[in-house]
DNA sequence: ATGAAATGTTGACGATGTCAACACCCGGGT
DNA sequence: ACCCGGGTGTTGACATCGTCAACATTTCAT
């Protein structure tokens, strides 16, 4: 590409770095938060931790593994922001909401590490089982918000996976374009959240009667 | 990364091409769709068209030059298809939830090509213009059809928009969640299509009295 | 203490994007 | 008819990158 950094090194006492995955992960999340992911080079991080490029070989199979544990970890804090926002937000109807403006500020706020857990960089085909487990744990993280606040209505279970992918959907939608620009009159994300939730609050626990397949 | 494959030559008769910039274009849509974007390379592009690897450079400024161009083009298919899916489908209720079909099948179809449109591989900061050009054009097919979907309605402009935009959003989100595979039983990008829409269509041309204005 | 496993290093290789300098070819002005 | 300028394509070279093989060092179990 085009020219680079020169890189700072910092030296080392012992032979052994000590928690190297730990570290190696910690510069690859702060390049792809300061410089993107196209940025992120094994000789770079490799240099900036005081160690050799290939160090890295020791606990990641390559590249790529590197980044999906970034994704995973990613995942991770995602759900850790939701639930807190749920939970500080008293488990009702403006925690949910919250817990959607807490998924949109988390991309917003962080768009190359978003990219990197949706983006493709890390599934051709093969999923990672960790990445998987992570993803589907943020995803629960939704689950249990929509049948805590349904827990008058009678639902069934495949309705509950199905409101929480169509919310899902939404705020990954809504986090995307905003990420990518399309949304770029200032107030435009939060303008179009408040739209979208307002639409939404009006059927999960309300209207049973405008569910397709007519639970009751 | 890994290794690579042969890389078919082509003779040509001319020492001049003909239309080169539009066989990269074409050749390079042609190697997103079958290896993803990762496996573009120019060197492989110019062989396969039996053209030196920085010819390109005469019609390009760089790669990414060349990617933007892609995307571009990927905005403008991907308006024909929606425009298409509105008229074909009567341009009433039916046709716009076949807009969103429509939109997800593109995407689910080309997820590498859609991917380059909207995975940032273009946009550090610096916006196209044509690229935003034809994003827009694609976006303002949704919102033509929702204001003729509204033609009774009294509706503000900046509703419509907004209309549009949580659509978007809607069926962005639903695209890149099943071409990251967390839609991954088969059927389920469709059935969430049809639950969203079904929630949608509660809304836009029915029940004016469900606008955000008043709460509870 | 000793050998094995874990961890880190150096050297090398092929692939890639890009620049500079050069070669070819077509069209317009004389 | 000439020529010559700009558009188009080529070759050579370079820095950078991911990765492998071989080697060095440290740690740990026995």
């Amino acid at each position: 590409m085009t020219p680079s950094k020169p890189a700072a090194r910092k030296p080392r006492r012992s032979y052994h770095h000590g928690n190297l995955r730990r570290a190696l992960l910690d510069e690859a999340l702060a390049t792809i938060h300061a410089v993107g992911v196209d940025g992120v080079t094994l000789r770079e991080i490799g240099a900036r931790l005081g160690v050799s490029r290939t160090a890295l070989y020791r606990h990641f199979a390559d590249k790529r593994a590197l980044l999906t544990a970034v994704a995973t970890e990613g995942f991770r804090t995602l759900r850790e922001q939701l639930v807190t926002a749920w939970e500080a937000g008293g488990r009702g109807d403006a925690a949910f909401r919250s817990m959607g403006v807490a998924y949109v500020r988390f991309a917003v706020a962080n768009p190359a590490h978003y990219r990197v857990m949706f983006g493709g960089f890390v599934d051709p085909q093969v999923r990672d089982p960790e990445l998987t487990a992570e993803a589907e744990g943020a995803f629960q993280a939704l689950v249990d918000a929509l049948v805590s606040l349904q827990h008058a209505a009678v639902v069934r279970d495949d309705d509950s996976v199905l409101m929480a992918r169509h919310v899902w959907a939404l705020v990954h939608g809504v986090a995307m374009l905003g990420i990518d620009g399309h949304l770029c009159e200032p107030g435009a994300v939060d303008e179009l959240m408040g739209y979208a939730f307002e639409r939404l609050r009006t059927g999960i626990a309300a209207n049973p009667d405008t569910r397709p397949t007519q639970a009751r």
